[in-house]
RNA sequence: GCGGGUGUAGCUCAGUUGGUUAGAGCGCCAGGUUGUGGUCCUGGAUGUCGUCGGUUCGAAUCCGAUCACUCGCCCCA
């Protein structure tokens, strides 16, 4: 095939019965969200690099490797490669600060330039909330639960894991890294190549690293429990003392830490083992210091983010759309499509082929799922009748054309 | 960015030690039935064998490069 007609690396056309899974996902989360008072907001798809350089970390590795950057005339733009850093800029762009508490849902396309894989790829999907406003840790244990909610009305409650863990406070987490750096320093030239690196760079990735002997020095490392303040401690343990109230299964995993920088506190992780080495399907955590960092009022915040794509894979069918009637003309086509234009406006889905013989048709309206067929003869029009044909039973009886509409809405809300 | 695997019809795949017109199933189209689908029967169409180059009398088959997909690493949704 021509590269010209290849889309691009990465990237993926998402047919009608893509879409179905697709907008099933989103709608889910969606309607999930609405019921803990979330509102849709919509950012654009690309920022001023700034926005997402400043805030994800410089040493991140979306920052450093990933992000698709584009220079117009003076201004360096970037597809965003994640949602809360463009909420964020909205929120102070917007003077929302007013409006606290604030509760958003986002969805949409998201970019990263990584190799692509099974559930990875350059342009995917997510789904995602904000919190904005809340520091009590009563607002992480709905947050948290919500993406539970989520999972669960999506059916996939049997085939996920929540792992959660504390990042603490600034003190916390200084005092963490140093006890960290401490231990593992002496080890520096066992650690695997990447892991030296980031022992200067961001020691707590250490952590999660799948470097067999890292893992094996990782597991004697002191860990972030052993360093929290009394309030970082506290924090935590309302956290999961509230999931556990609202009977949510989770797993504490010391060494679960984020790639990006904004994060303190609570931090976590819905995973699968499905989806081979992309078991993570919906993840997030609380940003205190991101919305002051920006330049806004120091506001705390708690989000997360879920695949879209990932989800999709997960689910086993979504819900099957509804069932049209079709409507096949034997003679005069055109008063054929004024009766589906009547039928249509009263909301009823009517499929009609504009072409073939009426074998041709009525194996079109099966394809379709049609439920019912209506056939319209010249006989019958002669009667100011249809003929209506049930194509699962094969039933059909003859049927005054001023007795259809009231049929077939009978029939739909069954 | 690094390493492994794979590219043949719309889809899933066969194709022998290199040998004429490259195959199957499903799907699609047509007919059996010009007013009756899902079953059945019959027939039909469809390929730059991923691309470019090389070896050879001859390449889907061997070699090289390249592109794409895929699995893993890194990292993440």
């Amino acid at each position: 095939m021509s590269t010209l007609l290849q889309p691009v690396r990465g990237t993926h056309d998402l047919l009608p019965e893509d879409t179905r899974r697709h907008r099933h996902v989103e709608d889910t989360a969606f309607a999930v969200a609405r019921r803990y008072g979330y509102g849709e907001v919509v950012t654009p798809i690309f920022e001023f690099t700034e926005v997402f350089a400043r805030t994800l970390g410089e040493t991140s590795d979306v920052v450093t490797k990933e992000m698709y950057t584009f220079t117009m005339g003076e201004d360096s733009l970037t597809l965003r490669p994640e949602g809360t850093a463009g909420v964020a800029r909205a929120f102070i762009s917007n003077g929302l600060s007013q409006s606290l508490p604030l509760k958003l849902f986002y969805r949409g396309p998201m970019f990263r330039h990584e190799r692509p894989q099974k559930g990875r790829q350059r342009q995917f999907h997510q789904v995602g909330i904000e919190f904005l406003g809340v520091e009590s840790p009563l607002a992480d244990v709905e947050v948290v639960s919500m993406g539970w909610r989520m999972l669960e009305a999506l059916g996939l409650k049997g085939k996920i894991q929540l792992e959660i863990n504390t990042l603490g406070d600034l003190d916390s987490r200084t005092a963490y890294r140093n006890a960290l750096v401490a231990y593992l320093e002496p080890m520096r030239l066992t650690l695997s190549e990447e892991s030296r690196a980031r022992l200067d760079k961001n020691p707590l990735r250490i952590l999660d690293s799948k470097d067999e002997e890292d893992r094996r020095i990782v597991a004697q490392a002191p860990v972030m429990t052993d360093c929290l303040t009394p309030a970082a401690r506290e924090f935590f343990d309302q956290v999961t003392a509230g999931l556990t109230a609202l009977g949510i299964p989770f797993t504490v995993n010391p060494k679960l830490v984020r790639g990006l920088d904004y994060y303190c506190h609570t931090a976590f992780e819905f995973t699968t083992d499905a989806l081979g080495a992309q078991g993570t399907v919906l993840a997030g955590g609380r940003y205190d210091g991101l919305i002051g960092q920006m330049g806004g009022p120091a506001t705390p915040g708690i989000g997360w983010a879920a695949g879209v794509e990932r989800l999709s894979m997960l689910l086993g069918e979504a819900p099957p759309p509804e069932r049209p009637v079709a409507l096949v003309p034997m003679g005069d086509a055109m008063a054929a499509l004024a009766l589906a234009d009547r039928l249509r406006a009263a909301g009823i889905s009517v499929d009609m082929g504009f072409s073939g013989n009426m074998k041709k048709r009525m194996a079109r309206a099966a394809k379709a799922g049609a439920r019912f067929a209506i056939i319209l003869g010249e006989d019958e029009a002669a009667r100011g009748a249809v003929t209506l044909r049930d194509l699962d039973s094969g039933e059909q009886a003859e049927v005054a054309e001023e007795r259809l509409l009231g049929l077939l809405t009978a029939q739909k809300s069954e």
